[in-house]
DNA sequence: CAAGCCAGTAACTAAACGGTTACTTTGTGG
DNA sequence: CCACAAAGTAACCGTTTAGTTACTGGCTTG
């Protein structure tokens, strides 16, 4: 009804404060800025309690930009998502587990997934608040099924050396191994909270991080041998 | 403005359709049914993610009663996750580890975390949820902090008896031993939709499932014997 | 060098949301 | 049998939220 009346309403007073923010005018870096600010915000509260405001505010830039970039908060969310993704698979591409010993290549996968999980709690957020959903926008994501790497192959490779020189079990699934190494690091990591509060052990020490870590490999290792 | 006026209005045209719910007269059973229902909905949708009109909903009434009974939003999910608690840690009452064989008693413990891991998929999601959020809600909880079992005890009992055979290694520790056991369970489960989606299996088949917990057991045994 | 396009801003809107109010219904004890 | 308290209803409210509009200004290019 007032709806021409309101628009009638000035909406700039040009020339009042001045460039606050020298205007960045460069789009990557734009980009880039609201991509780590949603990686946060999403990954602190989930995508049902992540604000699309504190995005733009963490992003030192405003929604118009956000939406202008990236279409609507789920879009967002999906290339949060995919980046995170991106991020571990090519760092899994500078282990190479074909130039080691059987054990040794084992333990240095563990150790590797530990650490990387360890750097990158925004990543285990993220996986969190995506099985939530049941995986709905990362089976959406058709760049994603393009990435799925041959990890579990060249996983593969070290394990059957191994049973070849008759330090493994014949009958070890490459997937399995992988499920092992995964579980013990993200559990450990993404529920210490509710962990360290029930059980009163500080899993964040540094001594019971490390301790861990070994336990990760000790008990990998020792679920393969022969 | 037009306040005064607004409130000035009818509120119930009484007499209109008659009952169309039995009205149930019932406290208890309307507590229990808007319980119920906030599980579903946070454990579905995360604390951001649930409505508190859908909890109405699900549980057959209306808001008012739900603040009635719960006070607001987060008290309600306060007394959720106490309720899931207090479910878990009363089904491990059940388990009788000091009448079991040392290796018999572990393997019993990891399949029965797995058994109601498998059975209570809203637990798994309701710690998700609650380590989102750093423990924010189980650390002010002081039922909870009451209700810490003497649990990780018991283990350490059956743990000892095993290691006074010579069937366990002396260095291990029970709490490692049940993060194991909880880790592996954990992360199959509540990680399935993104893991099934990248390594294209299909970890929900029944027959994968019974495979699991064949490993668990297979692995937190073999990590712990001499 | 002007025209047009793209980066950027802030005020705005409709709908959704958590929470409240005003009121009705029903079982129970004096 | 009626008064009162507790259970229950639905409309309502103020605020927050995702998303949009109207506009500015600078860089590139024909």
């Amino acid at each position: 009804m007032d709806k021409a009346q309101s628009r009638v309403r000035g909406r700039r007073r040009s020339g009042e404060g001045g460039a606050e923010r020298p205007a960045q005018r460069d789009p990557e870096r734009t980009r880039a800025s609201i991509l780590a600010a949603a990686t946060k915000e999403f990954a602190e509260n989930g995508i049902g309690g992540a604000r699309v405001d504190a995005i733009a505010e963490r992003a030192g830039t405003n929604k118009r930009m956000l939406y202008h970039y990236f279409g609507d908060k789920e879009q967002l969310y999906l290339a949060v998502l995919e980046e995170a993704y991106i991020g571990i698979r090519s760092a899994e591409r500078s282990l190479h587990l074909s130039d080691l010993e059987p054990e040794q290549g084992v333990a240095e996968l563990a150790m590797f997934t530990w650490k990387y999980f360890l750097d990158h709690p925004e990543f285990l957020s993220l996986l969190g608040t995506e099985n939530l959903h049941r995986a709905r926008w990362l089976r959406q994501s058709t760049r994603l099924k393009e990435l799925h790497s041959n990890f579990i192959d060249k996983l593969a490779g070290l394990l059957d050396r191994g049973k070849a020189k008759g330090l493994f079990r014949t009958d070890i699934d490459p997937l399995n191994v992988y499920l092992t190494i995964a579980a013990l690091g993200y559990f450990y990591l993404s529920n210490q909270h509710t962990l360290t509060t029930i059980f009163g052990r500080d899993l964040a020490d540094k001594a019971n991080i490390e301790a861990w870590k070994q336990h990760i490999v000790h008990v990998t290792l020792s679920s393969i041998r022969r």
